[in-house]
DNA sequence: CGGGCGGCCTGGAGGC
DNA sequence: TGCCTCCAGGCCGCCC
């Protein structure tokens, strides 16, 4: 489901609802995530502690509470994240649920289970192995034209593949790779050798540009993203090519083709990108 | 070592 | 109505 943008507006909608607030109870099923969900470490970690902070680090969520423990959440593919009152009925494929003070619930719900929901120590969160050797985050300083060329230095693969390495940025999915690639007029085959001064600075600015636009609108809302209120995105309407084979270039009117990389579809204009 | 591919899962859409 | 195939926003591990 969640790329960068859909993950900060579900981080915005749950922050100022979620810090200070108690996390009276604990509910964990018995499943495996992308990892097995630890009941009696996550009751450890959690229970009867006030939330002190809810951070993101790439397309992860990471929820500080008191004690030096942070959750760290994933959504994968199908996960969301949502607040609701504590009496609404369980959703099937609701994995974790947090009881709060004030007659709330922060619930899991994750079908196809490719998410993930763990406690960590806060201190030393960076080492991690889930996060360490992940890049820079797209929208701070150290991203940039430079940043990118530095990644690509003695590679060869095309340039849309590069783009979704979180070694190289984090945040940019099947998605937001497509769109800015399109935004910058390099086609997504093209390999990472062969791209000139002109056009990395032009991917990282369209990289950036992309995610804070879709951020601004409140996320990509396809099948059933939604923030942690339950509100849909409006990002779908912006996308100029993901998801519109055969239709018209908003820029050109040639007609937008679809091709697979890595097993993934990708989109483009073959006139606005060559 | 970089890069490509299959695997992990469920569910929705579309064809017949 | 059913049954089948294909496809899906991510990531990991294995292989060459």
């Amino acid at each position: 489901m969640p790329e960068l943008p859909e993950v900060e507006v579900l981080r915005r909608s749950l922050e100022p609802r979620l810090v200070g607030r108690r996390i009276e109870r604990v509910e964990s099923r018995n499943v495996s995530l992308r990892e097995p969900l630890d009941g009696p470490a996550l009751r450890r970690a959690l229970a009867g502690r006030r939330i002190l902070a809810v951070r993101r680090r790439a397309k992860y969520l990471l929820i500080d509470v008191e004690g030096g423990s942070t959750l760290l959440v994933h959504l994968g593919m199908s996960g969301r994240l949502t607040l609701a009152p504590d009496e609404t009925a369980r959703e099937s494929h609701e994995h974790l649920a947090l009881r709060l003070d004030g007659g709330e619930r922060l619930r899991l719900r994750d079908p196809r289970r490719f998410g993930l929901a763990v406690a960590v120590a806060s201190e030393g969160l960076e080492e991690d192995p889930r996060l360490a050797g992940l890049g820079p985050e797209p929208l701070a300083a150290d991203f940039g034209p430079q940043s990118l060329r530095e990644a690509a230095a003695g590679r060869r693969g095309p340039v849309k593949t590069f783009l979704m390495n979180g070694a190289v940025v984090v945040g940019v999915g099947n998605i937001y790779a497509s769109e800015a690639l399109f935004r910058a007029r390099v086609h997504p085959g093209r390999t990472v050798d062969r791209l000139r001064s002109a056009q990395w600075e032009r991917l990282a600015a369209a990289v950036v540009a992309t995610l804070r636009q879709a951020i601004a609108e409140g996320g990509t809302t396809l099948n059933d993203f939604a923030d942690g209120a339950g509100n849909p995105g409006e990002f779908q309407v912006s996308l100029a090519v993901y998801g519109r084979e055969g239709e018209p270039c908003p820029r050109c009117a040639a007609t937008i083709r679809r091709l697979v990389q890595g097993g993934r579809s990708s989109f483009y204009c073959p006139r606005c990108q060559r």
